[in-house]
DNA sequence: CACCCGTGGCC
DNA sequence: TGGCCAAGGGT
């Protein structure tokens, strides 16, 4: 226990030296935490710092969040990736505001309860924001401690993440909470990092057990391997004088409840023909439709699915041969709504006017 | 527990 | 190039 514990001032003093100035390091506001935190998961600061300034702009506390509409959200969110947590943050939000007072819970049970707060949020928001001892175990965490320690426990099992959390606690600092756990992950982003680490200038190097035994590269140990399913889109771009049309993504699938063009998912590539025969289903419709432009396909990786998608450009003669379900847009307006990255690629190569 | 959910950078 | 990784969480 003595030599565990002796870690602890190293980490706060590597801290104290290396640690980059960003804005959320300047307030203990739980809201502006919470926010950098929902912001930060599985994103690089690069990533999600201009997104994190951009929200605590328009939305400088919890009931301005609260108050927009989760089209504004997710319009904001564009781009960043794993929509449910632009989503779980409204859900949040107005929670804060109907059942907290509009002040955050300060307790790591309650933050618990709240959508998109697991326990590395929770653990990060209560240690922050309010002091409390929890250890905050994120994926540099595991690596860090991992390869101080020796362990070889898979970081993807519930095994892995039990001994790592416990080991995690029993390290923090309970006078700096909040600057440890930063600690821990600043150290494993910019010193102890994934590949190629520099361990000749690591003040860990003279204890830590994968650089003796030489076995860094070789932790943290993960199982698991996800499946990549491949999905086809056509979108088709039906075009008319003045405006377009789109539709939302309600269902429970990749981008939910962000705006495309219509769609037509296919089992492979197929010709822009049997689309057309497949979206519109009557054939007298077919003397009403002219393909103006097609696109070559495409790829969007995600990371559970690869989309092969391609754009085909449509003029309809008839105005009745387009489905009363579509959205019809202005296309002045088409850059208000929110979409995927395929769509938004494809949307800054037309001009709209 | 297994599977799902984005995007971008790196080597 | 393609696989890995990034301040994870929900179901």
């Amino acid at each position: 226990m003595r030599k565990i514990m002796s870690y602890t001032p190293q980490f706060l003093a590597w801290y104290k030296q290396n640690k980059r100035d960003l804005p959320w390091r300047e307030t203990t506001d739980p809201y502006a935490i919470w926010l950098s935190e929902i912001i930060l998961q599985q994103t690089r600061i690069d990533q999600g710092l201009n997104y994190y300034l951009k929200f605590i702009e328009r939305f400088p506390c919890v009931i301005d969040f609260a108050n927009a509409t989760e089209d504004e959200v997710l319009k904001m969110w564009q781009g960043l990736g794993y929509y449910s947590r632009a989503r779980n943050m409204h859900t949040t939000a107005k929670t804060i505001v109907s059942q907290f007072q509009g002040e955050f819970p300060a307790s790591y049970k309650e933050l618990m309860q709240l959508k998109g707060v697991g326990e590395y949020t929770a653990a990060a928001i209560a240690s922050i924001a309010f002091n409390l001892p929890h250890a905050a175990v994120d994926g540099n965490v595991y690596r860090v401690l991992s390869r101080l320690f020796g362990i070889d426990l898979p970081i993807d099992t519930g095994q892995g993440k039990k001994a790592f959390t416990q080991l995690a606690n029993e390290l923090i600092d309970h006078q700096h909470p909040g600057n440890f756990n930063q600690a821990v992950m600043e150290f494993g982003a910019i010193q102890c990092t994934p590949r190629n680490p520099d361990c000749t200038i690591c003040p860990f190097k003279q204890s830590c057990q994968a650089y003796l035994s030489n076995t860094i590269n070789k932790l943290p140990v993960k199982k698991g391997k996800v499946k990549i399913r491949k999905r086809y889109f056509n979108y088709l771009v039906i075009v008319s004088d003045s405006s377009t049309f789109l539709q939302k993504r309600t269902q429970n699938d990749i981008w939910k409840n962000l705006y495309e063009f219509p769609l037509v998912e296919t089992e492979k590539e197929v010709t822009s023909e049997a689309v057309l025969e497949q979206f519109f289903e009557t054939p007298q419709t077919a003397s009403s439709l002219y393909i103006t432009d097609e696109t070559s396909w495409k790829k969007q990786v995600l990371s559970h699915q690869h989309i092969f998608y391609r754009f085909i450009y449509l003029k309809i003669e008839r105005k009745s041969d387009i489905p009363a379900t579509l959205v019809k847009v202005n296309k002045k307006d088409i850059f208000n709504f929110a979409v995927p990255k395929p769509i938004e690629k494809e949307l800054e190569k037309t001009n709209w006017q």
